[in-house]
DNA sequence: TCAATAGTGTCTATGAGACACTATTAA
DNA sequence: TTAATAGTGTCTCATAGACACTATTGA
């Protein structure tokens, strides 16, 4: 890095003032046969459950910062932190000038297993009021996931490999937020699934085939 | 603001290292039956053609930042800017540390009249080779437009009220970068405008109705 | 056998593409 | 009248919804 820059002014990079900037993360997931939840953290500080989050480091990239709070805050192996959207309004934060980057990372429920007093999985429709306007983040990360979800098979990977038609379709129900119809769910998934051999333990009926994304 | 504020290691906000923040922006217009195109601004250190853009000032907000550099950068009084995504990569800026917001602002061509030495108009594809990434930023505006120009008539206002159904499917064509089917674009588009008297001044053909959003 | 779940076949309604046709103007 | 552009009618095809039907298991 060098120092030597001048701008049309004469003015150095360092010469600005420069805001805080943090990363908030919505870790979204979905349980067996559960709703669409988000991993919540205790804020040592402030005692409220919040999203993970962190300033950056000097020279760290976004993403490299948003792996680092999620394994010192939850204790979670993130994967792959997509960014929604920077969140500037001046109120938004009373600890002084903060750019909140937002970000979504999705993860199996099976790699989530919080401990409860610093971090835990809550449904996404029972964590409205936030601090630092968390709220919004989720509702961006939501957003962002749904339409995801709405065209191609299991996209971020929730479902362990491989999976029945039905696992599938109760992810995708569980995200989308309404009932879908099994047939034409089939229809529009089956070209972007390969099909294994058939397996299936619990209970009656015909056993299932099992699929790979691809 | 204030800097009463201690996180959990009793450190203070200003403790932290901080980026420098700057915001680009992608300008994208349609000139009168032209390509879809991006405006360009001198740098007057570099010498180079690049996107406009500033380092956002204490307490500004992003879009504010925006407004302010393409005012001061190209005479533009821009409208209303859409955050696309932070670039955050380290080699991106031989500067220092730098986070660069892009940003999508979508002006008609009527309210963009560059001097030309300063400032100038370029369709897209011509506009390859920019410094600090600037080429991305494009790549994402056009997406963006793209995505929002499948949908809906005119959504960023391109055109003045009211316009004909073949202006309008220009400017479709300009941002989709593709012809379209004018009967198939009529259906889709009617719904979502509503008709004036029809006028029409240029050359033969029957009188085209003109069209206003909504 | 019955209940339960998986999966198929097929009818219908809708919407996009294709394209022939009509309508209205300037020259 | 002719060229040019605007706009309509309608055929076909692909796809989604609806739903009845078959298939295969545990109990």
């Amino acid at each position: 890095m060098t120092n030597e820059y001048r701008d049309a002014d004469g003015k150095r990079l360092t010469d600005y003032p420069r805001p805080s900037v943090a990363v908030d993360t919505a870790v979204l997931t979905v349980p067996a046969g559960g709703p669409l939840s988000v991993l919540q953290v205790l804020d040592a500080v402030d005692g409220d459950w919040r999203l993970p989050g962190t300033f950056v480091h000097e020279g760290e990239q976004l993403a490299s910062a948003v792996l680092r709070s999620l394994s010192t805050k939850a204790g979670v192996t993130g994967l792959a932190p997509e960014q929604l959207h920077v969140f500037d309004d001046p109120s938004r934060d009373d600890r002084g000038w903060v750019l909140s980057v937002a970000h979504l990372d999705v993860v199996p429920a099976s790699a989530l297993e919080p401990d409860g007093s610093r971090a835990r999985i809550v449904p996404v429709a029972d964590t409205l009021g936030m601090v630092h306007g968390h709220d919004d983040i989720v509702a961006f990360a939501v957003a962002r996931l749904r339409a995801a979800y709405s065209d191609a098979p299991d996209t971020h990977g929730l479902l362990a490999e491989p999976f029945t038609m039905t696992e599938l379709r109760r992810v995708h129900e569980a995200i989308r937020g309404e009932a879908l119809l099994p047939d034409s769910f089939r229809r529009a998934m089956l070209p972007m699934l390969t099909a294994t051999e058939a397996k299936r333990a619990e209970g009656p009926g015909k056993p299932a085939t099992r699929y790979r994304r691809g």
